[in-house]
DNA sequence: GTAAACTGGTTTGTAGCACAAACCGGATAG
DNA sequence: CTATCCGGTTTGTGCTACAAACCAGTTTAC
């Protein structure tokens, strides 16, 4: 790993962590959605804790950056929304988390 | 490590993030002093790419917290600025990792 | 001298954002 | 008909990260 003189830390990589990921609300939510490729709303909410409205316009916002993607149906008459990580989505949580690794493991011996 | 039929990632652990440290400018700045255990100012201004105001405020703040001492001091009639981590922002900062591990290391097999 | 520029920071103003409360359309219950 | 629940969305607000402006003191230029 490059650790030279000028970045003893190897703390390079945290001037560009992503920050649309970074946030914890929508770590969680990226992180669930890595790990069940598919989820509905009401499943995260329960998962992840957060209210219905926060859940919602970070759903919003990682909708905007193209990271998830949201498809709306209905079943038995009532409305179901389902989320998964697009491609780019996964991409940038792979690249995340192995900043934040590199970050980690460079530090404790 | 403890991953039930409730948090099927491990992801419990995201609520309790310190967003204290989560904060990339101030994680930067706490790995940094994690690492060299006495740092001027100027010297981390140059490592963590922050503007001075930036780094003053978040310094501020992580005293506040009691992360980090500050002692203030003359060198050569010009004033020299010293951080340090104490024990209780080192404890934190070994808590924070810990925790970033555990959930990193919960997703990718 | 004294004015101008530099040094080592701090304070101030502002834009953005996370959060929860309030809201909303539709389905179901009484 | 009214009320209540379901599955969310929109709105209001308080916090905060950020950089620009500032400041006390020091050195340099003249």
């Amino acid at each position: 790993m490059p650790k030279n003189r000028d970045d003893p830390a190897g703390l390079g990589s945290l001037e560009e962590i992503d920050r649309l990921i970074h946030e914890p609300a929508r770590l969680n939510i990226v992180a669930h959605l890595s790990v069940v490729e598919c989820a509905d709303f009401l499943y995260l909410l329960r998962q992840t804790g957060l209210t219905k409205g926060n859940l919602s316009s970070h759903m919003s916002r990682l909708e905007e950056a193209g990271y998830i993607a949201v498809e709306k149906r209905f079943v038995d008459k009532t409305p179901r929304t389902l989320l998964r990580l697009t491609d780019q989505g996964r991409e940038a949580f792979r690249s995340y988390r192995e900043r934040m690794k590199n970050m980690l493991d460079g530090l404790d011996g």
